[in-house]
DNA sequence: TGTACATCAGTGAACGCGCGTTCACTGATGTAC
DNA sequence: TGTACATCAGTGAACGCGCGTTCACTGATGTAC
C-alpha cells in the first residue's frame, strides 16, 4: 500500500470538476429538459457552490453546447463503429442497427439529451444540435454513397434517404431512451430493423431525380 | 347601431377564459418548454390574476394534457381531410402531403407543441403525447389497410409503415415549425412528400412478415 | 314581477423559497529568480 | 534548493426578484319561491 500522495495538477483538477458538472447536467436532465435546469441544483449535485459553475462556463447555454459537442462525438462512433464492421449488404441493416442498440444502451444520457432538445425550448442548443444532425446526415450520405448498388446516385437522393434514416434513428432512441425494460428495447430496435430496411428497399427502387 | 348589451352566461365567461389561457399558453410556449412555463407569466399573459388560473386546471399539468387534447384534435382534421379528398394512388402522397402542409401553416402552435414535448421534460405530458400518436398511427394504419396494394398485408408490416410515415410527418413539422420563411418550407414539403415516396415504394417491395 | 339567498369566477395580500448574479475573499498551486 | 510573488478554482455572504400556493374577500350572475 503506497501512501504517496495523488498528485494532480491545477489543470486536472479543474478538468475534473468540469466533467462532473457536465455528468451532473446530464443527470438532471434525465428528468428535466435544458430549458428548465436550474443552475444552484446543478452546483450542489456537482458539490461545488453556485458562483464556481462560472469558472468553467460564462452561461447555461455553454454548457448546453458543450454537452451537444460530446453528444455528437458519441453519435459518430456508431458511424465509425459501423464502418468497422460487417458490410455485407445482405446483412448491414441488421448489423448497423445492433451496433446502434448497442451505443443507445451504453450511452443514454446523451442520446435522450439529443432527442429531448433537438425541437426544445432553447433556441441555441437546438439550433447546434439541428445543425450538428445535419452534418451527421451528411456524413451518412457520404456512406451511403460509396455502396455498390447506390453509386449511381445522385446527391439529393442520396440526402434524402439518409434524412429518413436518421429520423427513424432518431425517433427509434426517443423511444428507447423512454423504455426501461429489455422487452420494451428489443421491439424497438426490431421495429428500426424492419423500418430501415423498408426505407432501403424504397430507395432501392425509387427513381432517382437527379445524378 | 344597436346600444344592446352584450349578454353573456357565467358558463360562457368561463369558457372564454380557459380558451384565453390556452392560447396564452401556446403563445408562451412558442419560445420555451412546457417544463419551463410559469404559471405567473401566463396568467399576466391571459390578464387574469396568478390564482385565477385554479378555477379552470387544478395543476398546470391538467393544462398541458388539454393542450396534448386539442393538438390531436387538430392533428386528426388531417386525416380526415386527406380521406375526404383526392384518393387515386397515383397522386395520394402528393396530396396527403399538401393537405398537411396547409393544416401545419394554418396551426403551427399545436404542433409545436406535439414535437417539442414529445420527447420532452413533463412525463405527464409526453406521455399522453406518445399515446396519442400511437392511436393516431393505428388510425393511419386502418386508412392503409383499405387501399387495394396492401389489402394482403398483416397487421404488422401496416404498423411499421404507419410508424416510419408518422415519425416522418413529425419530423418534417418540427423542420417546419422552426423554418420562418416560405421557401424553407416548400424544401421542407418537398423532402417529406419525396421521403413518404420512397417508404411507400419500400413498403410496395417489402415481403410481408405476417398476414 | 320582486325578493332573498346561493353560487362561483376573479381579486389581492401575504407566505416562504429557490433563483441567477455581484463581490471581495481564501488558500493551494504554479512560477520567476 | 529557497523565497517571494502571481495565479486562479472554489468560497460564502448578500442582493433583489419571480415563483407557486394559501386564504379570506367581492360582487355579478343564477336560482328558488
Amino acid at each position: 500500500m503506497s501512501d504517496a500522495p495523488t498528485v494532480e495538477t491545477r489543470q486536472e483538477r479543474k478538468d475534473r470538476t468540469r466533467r462532473a458538472i457536465l455528468d451532473a447536467a446530464l443527470d438532471l436532465l434525465a428528468d428535466t429538459s435544458f430549458g428548465a435546469l436550474s443552475l444552484r441544483q446543478l452546483t450542489k449535485t456537482v458539490g461545488i457552490v453556485p458562483t464556481a459553475f462560472y469558472r468553467h462556463f460564462a452561461t447555461l447555454d455553454e454548457l448546453g453546447l458543450a454537452l451537444v459537442d460530446e453528444s455528437f462525438v458519441s453519435l459518430r462512433t456508431v458511424l465509425a463503429d459501423v464502418r468497422r464492421g460487417d458490410l455485407e449488404p445482405a446483412t448491414l441493416i441488421d448489423s448497423s442497427v445492433a451496433v446502434l442498440a448497442e451505443h443507445l444502451a451504453a450511452d443514454l444520457p446523451h442520446f435522450r439529451f439529443i432527442c429531448r432538445e433537438r425541437y426544445g425550448g432553447v433556441a441555441a442548443v437546438s439550433e447546434a444540435i439541428r445543425h450538428e444532425l445535419e452534418l451527421f446526415e451528411r456524413e451518412l450520405a457520404r456512406d451511403l454513397a460509396r455502396m455498390p448498388q447506390l453509386t449511381a446516385w445522385g446527391a439529393r437522393d442520396l440526402g434524402l434517404l439518409a434524412g429518413l434514416l436518421v429520423n427513424l434513428m432518431v425517433a427509434a432512441a426517443g423511444e428507447f431512451v423512454s423504455a426501461d425494460d429489455a422487452r420494451t428495447r428489443n421491439r424497438i430496435t426490431d421495429m428500426l430493423r424492419d423500418q430501415a430496411k423498408m426505407a432501403v428497399i424504397g430507395a432501392a427502387g425509387w427513381q432517382p431525380l437527379d445524378g
